[in-house]
Formats: C-alpha cells, structure tokens, sequence
DNA sequence: CCTCCATGAGTAATCGGTTTCTCGCGGTTT
DNA sequence: AAACCGCGAGAAACCGATTACTCATGGAGG
C-alpha cells in the first residue's frame, strides 16, 4: 500500500465525498466536461476550492497514460550552446503544457544510453543530443526510445526526426570571408576526436580549395583554445577556425596575454555565435547557429509524434543554415614574404 | 479507462504471468527483497530481459508517493549564473536517483507563483529562483510549495531553507580593492530595480566609507551594460562596479569601441565570476561567486527534506561568501587634477 | 397514457505498480 | 507426535486519477 508522502493532500476522494458526488461527477467538472448539471459543477468546484483540492498529477499521468513532459538529455549543461535550444525547447513546450525533464551526462558518453532510457521512462518522449555517442549504441538505443528527436546529429534510417546545423555550409561561409581576405593558410582548431560536428567540419575543411588547412587538436572548452595559442602562433597561419566560440574566446584571451595583434597579425573565427561573441574584443566573427530555433523546431517535431494521429514520420534530416557574421576579429591577412 | 499511449510495452503483469508467479513477486524481485527464493528470482530476471520489461516510472510514482524529481523554477534559463546552478543541482541529485524538471518564467515574475505551483504539483520538490517576485505573493506561495528551497534570496520565516549570496561581503571585497588601489568616485551600474541582489548590494554600497558611489540606471544584460557607457564616461569617475559579469562585459565591449583603456582610464569589475570572465580582455576583475556549490547545497537541503524523518527546518538562511577574484580589469587610478 | 430517447450522474474497471496480510509448507523444539 | 516458528509467495487492497457502462429521470412524441 502507497503511503502517504507529505502533508495529507486532499484527493479527488475527499472532494466527492464533502461535495456528496462521485468521484467521475468530480472529475467531469475539474476537466470542464459539459455535461455537468451547472448547479453541481458550481459545488464541485466550491468544495475544491474550499479543500484547497489540485488534482494529482501523477495519478493523472497514470489513468491517462502520457505525463505532458519530455526528456532534454545533453553531455553537459554548462555548454552554453545548449542553453539556447533548452530555452527554445521549454518555452515552446510549455506553451501546450509540456515541461522539460533535463538530464545531463556529466560528459560520459557510455552511460547516455542508459541515461537517455532513464529519462525516456519517465517521460512522454526525448530530445537527444549526443554528440559523442557511438553509432553503434546510438543505433541500438533510438528504437527504445521513441518518440524522440535526434538534435545536432544526423543517422541514416534513424526513422526519427532529425535536426542538425549544417555544418559544411557554415564552414564553408568563414572560409570564404577568411579567403576573401586574402589568407591562404588557415589553422582549425579541432573539436574532441569523437564529436560528430567536428568530423562535419574537417570534411567541408577538406574540401575547401585556395586555402591551405593545418589542423591543430583541442577541444571544446576555454581552456583548449587557451592552451592552443603556441602551436598556432608556431604554425605561422594567417587565420584561425576555432570548433566554437568558446575555444576562440579562450584563444583570444591567450593572444592577448602574448600580445598578439587580432586581427592585424591573426584572424580568429568561431563558431556558434555564444551571446559573449559580440562583446569580446575585438568582437568575434563566428557562424551563428540558430540553436534556439532548434529547440522550437524540436518541439514542433515531437509534438507531431505525440498527437493522435502520428503522421509518416519524416526521416529526412533538417540541415540549419548557419548564418556569417562578421564583427571584428577578422581582417586582411597580413603581407609576407 | 486509461489507453495504451504507445507500443505495448510489458507490464508487470506480462512479466507475472510469463514467470508463472503473481506480480507481488516481480515486485519483489525488481526492487532487489531478499525475500525471494534465488531460483525463482533468477527465473523472474530473465522473464523480464527476454519481454523487454522496464517498470512503469509513473505508476511506481504513484504507488509510492514519490517521484523522484525535483523542480527548478528559474527566471530565465539563459542567464548564465543559473546554468552552474543548475548543473550542481542536477548533478548532485542524480547521485541520489532524483531529475531535475526545469521550468522558465521567461521573466515574468507575476506568472512564477503558477508556474512553481504547477512545478511542484509533479515533482517532489522545488527549488525556487525568482528574484524579482513579489515579497507578498512570495509569502502566499511558498507555504503550498514545501518541500522547498529558497535560492539567491532571503525571506525572513519562510520555514524553509534558504541560501543566498553574501552580497554585501562580495560588495565589500570589490570596493576594498578598489580604493586600495586608490579609487574614490566609483559608479555602480544598477541591476533590475525590483532585483533583491540589487537592493542588496545597494545597501553595502551605501555603507561603504571612504568612496563615493554614484548609481547608474542599468539591467542584467549585456545590451544594458553596453548602453551605460556614455554615462559611465560622463559621469567622471575612475572605477565601475557593474551588477553582473554580464553586465561588466558589456561594457568592457561599449568601452573598446569608446577607445577607452581599461583599467588605464577606468577599472571594472563585475560580479559572479562566470566562466567567459576569465577570458575576457582584460580578464575581468570580479567576485566569484560558488553557484555550483549552491545547486549542490540546495539538493542536501532537498535532500534532507525529504528523508522520511524530516528533521526541523533551519529556518536560519544560509550565506555563501562570494570570493574576490583579482585580474586585468582593475588597476591604479588615474592621477586627476 | 405509454414508449422512446436524451441527459446527467453513479458504478466499477482500469492504468501499473507496491505492500500488507494471510497462509501453506517444512524444519525445530519439547 | 503435537505445537511452534520462520520463510516464501500469493491474494488483495491501495495510490489517485479517468472513463466505459449502466441506470434513473423527465420531457417529447405517438
């Protein structure tokens, strides 16, 4: 027998007995069911009201099989570029009633799956963003977890939604802008080996022509971009590609601590458009990713699923475009020889 | 009746019935009772890996009165110093088993007692973040909202635990530095009027001797600190205290456009030392302020609270030090006369 | 005046678990 | 050999809602 967990709540129960109704006449009038006698209603909701009544919500969940929540799980809550789409995700969920479960991996890619199942469990359905997760347990864990929606990362025949930035365009874009001033020997600062978005970016790198690339390993956070200022001062680039904006931002406190001129002898490029972007100095030029549209689009995507009558599920991925836009860290290569 | 949301998955009936045993046992066997003969345990275990059967989190929720979640009701998911507060939050909880479910007032604080009522009616729990509420709705709200914790601000008998920032101490440390470095005419850039921090830190910086302080109208965000610099410059003092990091970083942006050197011409300093502070040029001189540590101590409060023999509220608010952090933003003030 | 039907409210099944209570069984203790 | 005890497992109550059925009531229509 369930006990009774904190101060005695009154029930649906309570309501009908003090109301002298039956519980379904209760239950009819607290989910404005109309085909209540007016006079009735009147005293349901007196009695509610007077016994400070507010319906369980997780018996509700169980009698009515879905809990009006989804799962948000991330590697790491702290990564800024997650708070944008978690904002987008909530707010838009919260305008139909749905809240957000967060569960944050802590960066252990091998316990996602069983987090994410976790979640999933507790939940109506999931947003995942793995980046580092491996295909195979990614393969093996989306059938048991839908409705879900694969966020950042795009698996072929995944028979969910998936939304993705588009990675190569925005590279694509910064490389351009870079060329165009006139530097042909650009440094990328490599994001974590496993990181899907990372392997997007030094393919449309490789493929990029006019520009000379030498990749530098780092990472994902400030302290990666702070460490990597030597080896790219040593490999002589006129520019550099940062995996996002956090390791630019931590490159460029490095630059200024070794007074290197940016972007008079070095430009510094990032990736994300963070909301510091624009007010570092010089402000950072950087691809901006509409992560808080994604969050929206997210959303959209599994309410689709949760409705009804799920339509066809569109396993096409949506690619986001990022969008260029230049600020202050860049400028024309310096002249040589 | 309640329908089946999705695919059927196994119930603990289908587990019951495949085992040949009554669902008490499955019970028993999932939840680990040694009261179970090994044999048929075993049998049980592998009945429910072959079926699949992972136990229904909501109706558990509902059998036992508890449902391992907690809330965090927030202002505004993208301000930065919530996000180390919530990751210590989340992460501490986690180890004990409990979610955290987000929700986002979008800053309308006359919303939030509805918002953390909703919250707190699906989860076990709440932990409160709403700096401009009201004192009056505060004190209507949190009698139907405990088991609570009260973050970032103080009510005086609330009869929950509250833990806030020493704003005064960190206020204090900040104007110390400052004159010792020889600074008299300090402006303070405001945050939100209706901001408890804000109040706070006015009245250390009312206390303070030695300086002068003139106020500055400002807000919590970057747009606004970047805006005060105009009247920061006019205003002819040698120092700036902003409300926030955010708020310093601004206009430590508003200022490299101005041409004006920092900490030259004028020193800043912010407050809560955020992750980009240290990163900034100058590195930003600031009060550090542990809001991890807060998520984490907010969860042994829950915690506690939550155990079955609750112990007596400390009604007594608990008042982290914030921790002066020197960097490049600050220095000598300029000779006048 | 009687039948038919719409309306409104109560009864009870159900969601999927947990746990108290009860009982049968086998081994000890006199 | 009778009484006792402990252990393990099933039966059934319960958590707090929703809702398919059922049924009583009363007005409309024949």
């Amino acid at each position: 027998m369930g006990r009774r967990p904190s101060r005695d709540r009154a029930t649906i129960g309570d309501v009908a007995t003090e109301a002298k109704v039956s519980r379904a006449t209760v239950s009819r009038v607290m989910n404005g069911l109309a085909t209540v006698d007016p006079a009735i209603a009147e005293r349901v909701r007196a009695t509610a009201v007077a016994l400070d009544y507010r319906p369980n919500q997780v018996a509700r969940s169980l009698a009515l099989g879905r809990t009006q929540t989804i799962g948000y799980v991330v590697p790491d809550l702290t990564n800024p570029s997650f708070h944008s789409g978690l904002r987008g995700l909530s707010r838009a969920a919260a305008e139909q009633g749905y809240r957000v479960l967060v569960a944050d991996s802590a960066e252990h890619a091998d316990e996602e799956p069983g987090l994410a199942l976790d979640t999933r469990r507790r939940c109506d359905a999931v947003v995942l963003v793995a980046p580092r997760m491996s295909e195979s347990d990614l393969a093996r864990l989306l059938p048991d977890l839908q409705p879900a929606v694969l966020l950042n990362r795009v698996v072929a025949g995944a028979g969910l939604p998936q939304l993705d930035v588009d990675w190569a365009s925005g590279i694509r874009d910064l490389v351009r802008h870079l060329s165009g001033l006139g530097h042909r020997r650009i440094a990328y600062l490599q994001g974590p080996v496993a990181s899907r978005s990372n392997t997007a970016r030094e393919l449309a790198l490789a493929a990029a022509t006019g520009v000379e690339v030498i990749k530098i390993r780092c990472g994902a956070m400030f302290p990666d971009g702070h460490a990597a200022a030597g080896q790219v001062l040593d490999s002589g680039v006129s520019a550099v590609i940062a995996f996002n904006d956090v390791v630019a931002l931590g490159l460029l406190g490095a630059l200024h601590e070794l007074g290197t001129d940016v972007p008079g002898a070095l430009s510094v490029v990032g990736f994300d458009d963070i909301p510091f972007a624009a007010y570092t100095w010089p402000p950072l030029t950087t691809a901006w990713v509409p992560q808080e549209e994604m969050g929206r689009l997210a959303w959209q995507r599994l309410s689709a699923l949760l409705t009804p009558g799920h339509p066809v599920v569109d396993d096409a991925p949506v690619l986001l475009r990022p969008r260029l836009v230049v600020r202050g860290s860049t400028g024309r290569a310096p002249l040589r020889v």
